[in-house]
DNA sequence: GGCCCTTTGAAGAAC
DNA sequence: GTTCTTCAAAGGGCC
């Protein structure tokens, strides 16, 4: 389980600092301690209970980027890019993400404050919460759905349309706006001092990434987003916004067609439709983030599309980032991971392995659907969203998400036995979570296979091989 | 249509 | 305790 329970401490407070060295000067030994010493360091800001730093570190594990990537990447190949860091000149850019509403919380223990905190937000820092109210059909839904741009959110709870309702998506979005405004200026580039493009290139808009836990695509009917987008804005007043202009269809909010056979389908088909059904998703990483925001700027700078290449290249710029900069995405993962717990307290990863559990046979699941399902209905259904003590505002609360717990959810059911796949997993009390305590780093030389070249064609001739 | 590719990190299983 | 595997996002490419 994520590091529930630990409340307060230091988001990746650290006071070491990476010094960023030019690209030339990657190649040298110095640098390749700089590179351990940043894996180091983002070791201990995934993991703050480290206070004892091991020599072992990550880095003596993880395999080193292909050199002919790095290579190839530093004399800019692909993105022409300049000289990377330039920190200590004059065109040093603050880093774009100041203005994230995390790191204006103070108490981290209001783990929702990210994503419904009443702080001044500006507006361009705004917070989107898609919310799917589950199992709800109340009257005034469908206006507020087909309302072009609704601005206010009334009585009205809007009713899931899928018939399970096993999608629940209060979950926090990380808007792209919510990313950036000043922070993330359109032009912003890794590498400062060298803009690939004008600040006010077109066809970088943001991103629109719009749910953060969707369920998989696929196991809903498409679902127009029943309250829309939740702007938390100052004062506890959620509003619903339009999605965004450039938005396309999330494909967990309109996922892939869901055929509706007539008939009991048979054992395969079974199979096939509890495969399409909705799951829980995994809690996005540091990194996972940090490709979602910094995705549409690659594509738009080096105006490629493919998205192994583009994420060799974030896999690159990741490595470059500095400390400070990487802990942002660390912290925030881990707030995402905190979140996810929360809302999800009893879901695992293992849910979502191959042959993974349906929604009906998910203890987690139906745990989160009553859950949800019965905090809502413990909220003042009478009141408006903007009243404090609508379930928004109430998650909003310190307390809110203490407040979610109104069933005794304090142990985790008993596993069902997962019926085929190598992660099969027998019933019984679950193992010790790795994450209340600090584990090393499981990449290894042999879990990680090298970096491959880049098979955009402006580098070589595509890799062939694949730790999948 | 669906899998592959490609990245890093987290989590869990396996040893 | 260590190692290995899977999954998370993304979308073009490929079969």
């Amino acid at each position: 389980m994520p590091q529930l329970g630990r409340d307060g401490d230091d988001l990746g407070a650290n006071d070491e600092l990476i010094a960023f060295k030019d690209e030339g000067e990657q190649e040298e030994k110095p640098n390749v301690s700089s590179e351990r010493d940043l894996d180091d360091v983002k070791s201990s800001l995934v993991n703050e209970s480290e206070t004892t730093n091991s020599s072992d570190s990550e880095a003596d594990r993880r395999p080193k980027p292909h050199p002919d990537v790095e290579s190839r990447a530093r004399h800019g190949q692909l993105f022409q890019e300049g000289p990377r860091k330039q920190h200590d000149t004059g065109l040093f850019q603050p880093s774009p993400y100041v203005g994230y509403p995390f790191f204006m919380i103070s108490d981290l223990g209001n783990l929702c404050s990210p994503y419904l905190t009443n702080g001044a937000l500006a507006p361009t820092g705004r917070t989107y919460l898609p919310f799917q109210w589950p199992l709800l059909d109340i009257p005034g839904r469908a206006a507020i759905r087909d309302s072009a741009a609704p601005t206010h959110l009334s009585n009205s709870v809007p009713v899931v349309q899928h018939p399970h309702m096993t999608h629940l998506r209060p979950l926090l979005s990380y808007s792209p706006e919510a990313f950036s405004p000043q922070r993330a200026s359109p032009g912003f580039s890794p590498e400062p001092g060298k803009q690939l493009l004008p600040t006010s290139a077109p066809g970088m808009s943001r991103s629109p990434h719009t749910a953060c836990y969707p369920m998989s695509p696929g196991g809903m009917t498409p679902i127009p987003h029943p309250l829309g987008w939740l702007l938390v804005s100052s004062g506890f007043s959620p509003r619903l916004v339009p999605p965004p202009q450039t938005s396309v269809p999330h494909p967990a909010i309109v996922p892939a067609s869901v055929k509706q056979e007539p008939g009991p389908p048979s054992t395969s088909e079974h199979d096939q439709e509890e495969e399409r059904k909705p799951h829980i998703k995994k809690p996005l990483n540091a990194f996972m983030l940090y490709m979602r925001e910094e995705r549409p700027k690659v594509v738009a700078q080096c105006k490629v599309k493919e998205s192994a290449t583009i994420n060799q290249i974030l896999g690159q710029r990741w490595h470059s980032l500095s400390k400070e900069e990487q802990a942002k995405y660390y912290d925030l993962a881990r707030k995402e991971r905190l979140l996810h717990s929360k809302l999800y307290p009893n879901w695992s990863a293992r849910d979502n392995y191959v042959s993974r559990l349906t929604a009906e046979h998910t203890p987690s699941l139906l745990n989160t659907q009553h859950h949800i399902l019965t905090w809502l209905m413990s909220a003042s259904p009478a009141s408006s969203l903007d009243s404090p003590a609508t379930p928004t505002t109430a998650l909003a609360s310190p307390a809110g998400p203490a407040q979610l717990q109104p069933l005794s959810l304090t142990t985790k059911p008993p596993r069902i036995t997962h019926s085929v796949g190598r992660n099969a997993v027998t019933p019984g009390p679950p193992t010790p979570s790795s994450t209340d305590t600090p584990t090393s780093s499981p990449h290894t030389a042999s879990s990680r296979s090298s970096p491959q070249p880049l098979s955009h064609p402006f580098f070589h001739p595509p890799p062939t091989s694949s730790h999948r």
